[in-house]
DNA sequence: CAAAAAACATACATTCTGCATGTAAAGTGA
DNA sequence: TCACTTTACATGCAGAATGTATGTTTTTTG
């Protein structure tokens, strides 16, 4: 595993990274941001922080990476999840509940809905959402309901998708999920009846 | 206004929590909890960092206090606007408005949903607004709709207040607040329509 | 009014962050 | 392949912040 033999720079760039943005996000769960330093985290890496500070302009940054991966993957488990589902509504239901199970990696309800909030401010992440896979639960509520106002139809997937944080982080923090389950469910069906009356 | 003359313990007390956190608040707002230093918090109170140590336990502390005077002013608001109104529904959708006027105060919505919930956690969120004035939703719901099981209820409010706190973010963040009012409108007069078909 | 306790003030030890400067490895053009 | 440039990393340092230990002043109490 010594890095004897001679490696491209590109692949010394990739492996750096990776083992640093790998260490920071064991860490940053287990600990949390503020309470992890970037000593430990070049320790975890088996780096140097000269190292760190070389590939990230400083300690958020290389939060700012882990949360992206983060996201990355949850929108890759949502793409690859896809199922053309029959109707608009059963598109919408399946979407929800596959978008919950990916919520279910350990660590990832507090990056992406604890820390990173805080650190990176609401409007990085919501960009950073459309940049990955933002916009799904929008077009699926536009496909599901009567058509609305597109700038309403913003605010209500927002809305519905805070809901649905919400309760991916309960049911990480330990609760019951079906209570959850079921109350998401609700609120979906009262919301499509709304358009569709 | 030089505390020249004798003062009781209490209000020398009383005087410096005050203007810590005033002070802190003031700053948390501006910079984020985590910018913001307690040499600066202390020079804007005008005491020194022995007397912020002699009364908080550390700095989580003291921003523990600001976030909960700020939960209790909202839960006052609450309280004070309380008009019984006619129909349980209505009582639901001026509540809702109320809440959604005391979370304009500025630099309120950053406290609360942001910064408190990463640096406290949100269980301890919670519970400071189960010690405030939390449980007004669950009520107004309860009262609203046709009886359903206590524990779905408790995650149907969770996720329904999750959808609020949002749209009050995304209007202290500068967003317009019509199409989000629309939003949680429609959010709720699907949900009543749940329970009474 | 003396003794105790509370409310502050000061100084210090530790730790962290970000940068500046130094070195080794890889890429490049002739 | 060889000098040269660039990239990748290493080390050391300056500034600042946190929490605590210890000292001092102001109330309170018996």
């Amino acid at each position: 595993m010594q890095q004897t033999g001679r490696r491209t720079n590109e692949a010394r760039t990739a492996a750096t990274r990776a083992a640093l943005i790998a260490a920071a996000r064991t860490l940053f769960v287990e600990k949390g941001y503020a309470e992890t330093g970037t000593p430990e985290i070049v320790a975890a890496a088996q780096v140097t922080r000269g190292a760190l500070y070389h590939h990230f302009a400083d300690k958020a940054d290389l939060f700012r990476a882990v949360v992206a991966a983060e996201a990355q993957a949850v929108a890759e488990a949502i793409d690859r999840a896809t199922t053309h589902a029959a109707s608009p509504r059963k598109a919408l239901i399946e979407g929800t509940g596959v978008y919950f199970a990916a919520m279910t990696e350990p660590g990832r309800a507090r990056l992406l809905l604890l820390d990173g909030p805080a650190v990176l401010g609401p409007h990085a992440m919501a960009e950073l959402d459309r940049s990955t896979g933002g916009g799904t639960l929008r077009a699926g509520l536009a496909a599901a309901m009567r058509p609305i106002d597109p700038v309403e139809l913003d605010a209500l997937a927002d809305c519905l998708s805070a809901a649905f944080d919400r309760a991916a982080l309960a049911i990480a923090g330990g609760a019951d999920p079906a209570p959850y389950c079921a109350a998401i469910t609700r609120l979906i069906d009262a919301t499509l009846r709304t358009g569709r009356p």
